[in-house]
DNA sequence: CAGTGGTCTAGACCACTGA
DNA sequence: CAGTGGTCTAGACCACTGA
């Protein structure tokens, strides 16, 4: 029992609420009967009520209390993979192949793409991810030179791109839009597919702050990939 | 300036780190040094720099100190959208037609059914959600009866069995799986597309503790669907 | 207006770990 | 072994808000 108390504090009450013990809309003791019974400081089980807050199981009221809340929850946690991981997880062998390479301005006709290029050139690199020689998708992806001035530079040939800048740009907020679409003749050739095959196609946006770094588009060969999202103690997943 | 002062120091360190000014790895002042500055108690900084170790923005060490984190996030909020509530946001009518109901065992061949079904009985539930009389989505739905059995007597002819359960069955965890199929014959008949254009598969399982709820597996109409997922302090959606 | 949570103080002891 | 963060105490004043 070296858990210090105020995660006991936040477990015990935490239980309570996920066995159904204490159900929704449920009003818990006050700050000081629960002071009584841990026989602690009124700012440890401050520290443990807020937790339980911020995760947002309890809704604290003024003058009313702590209360159960209502699992509200539109919202999970989407992992998004690194590719290559994942691929030499299954025990296959990652691949990068670059198919295209281009230095250019934005297409103002593109609102993404001035957004993004702020008032420098663009990277463009096209390049498909293989797992154990079998093309797994295909993606286009645009690098705002002024914010990654040094990936010019750099020959991108047999590494991902995407693998590069997460270890080198750190970004603080990211957009993923993700749909199934029919694949276009162009990417069926590089996923050898038929052209009109379902894909997953994941669209990412990140940013630093209020510059843009990247927008990638991927296909994925929809046979072939899928994206899991969770929500809650996740202790599922130590079974695959 | 009603703003707490934890809260205050929290978003100082937070605008240095987004706006680039201490960069990823850099030493944060130590905690009796942000004590002087902003002449405060030690519980106070504490509290500040606890809340961005908690979302990931900083690591903090003992001996060494508090660091600014490299981004490593692989993982972002997915917004698990209410179909009714969106589809009326975008000034559509929402239906909902139910096509077939029925109470039965579980596949004993299907350990997604047995490890639901629990010791009780499911309900199936097939049904197709519609915007504006075209329709968007095929879903067919498994809801445990052991876990709830009030929603046997209900007749959920016009209204989306998703919606209810979220109103009246809490629950404490959900995994949802994303991926792109091609239609089969009966879901292409239902959303009026041909057989194999391409669908957003989602599937989702959702849990109240160790007890199954409902696991419902619905196919989007690729062209009409897509999914977002965000990280970051997401002040970009406000735009849209 | 009284009970509740929100914040804050000025200490204390401790565990950990890098110099 | 000395500096750092982690935890905790025993108070205090306050803002809010429902009875």
């Amino acid at each position: 029992m070296s858990l210090p108390l105020h995660e006991r504090i936040r477990r015990d009450i935490e239980t309570a609420i996920l066995s159904g013990e204490l159900q929704p809309g449920a009003r818990l003791p006050v700050e000081h009967e629960l002071m009584h019974q841990y026989a602690c400081a009124r700012m440890t089980v401050s520290k443990a009520l807020s937790a339980l807050a911020s995760v947002g199981l309890i809704d604290r009221r003024k003058r009313a209390g702590s209360f159960v809340a209502r699992p509200k929850v539109h919202s999970m946690v989407l992992d998004i993979p690194d590719l290559e991981q994942e691929i030499q997880q299954r025990g296959q062998m990652y691949g990068y192949r670059l198919v295209r390479r281009q230095v250019r301005l934005p297409d103002h006709n593109a609102a993404d793409e001035t957004a993004l290029a702020g008032k420098g050139k663009l990277l463009l690199l096209k390049g498909v991810h293989i797992a154990d020689d079998v093309p797994l998708a295909v993606e286009a992806r645009l690098v705002s030179l002024s914010a990654v001035p040094e990936i010019e530079a750099l020959t991108l040939e047999g590494t991902s791109p995407g693998a590069w800048l997460l270890k080198h740009v750190p970004w603080t907020e990211a957009e993923t839009r993700i749909a199934a679409v029919a694949a276009d003749q162009d990417t069926a050739n590089h996923l050898l597919v038929e052209a009109g095959a379902p894909c997953l196609f994941v669209e990412r946006r990140t940013w630093r702050g209020d510059e843009g770094i990247t927008l990638v588009r991927q296909h994925f060969i929809g046979s072939g990939y899928d994206l899991i999202a969770r929500f809650g103690s996740s202790r599922r997943d130590t079974d695959s």
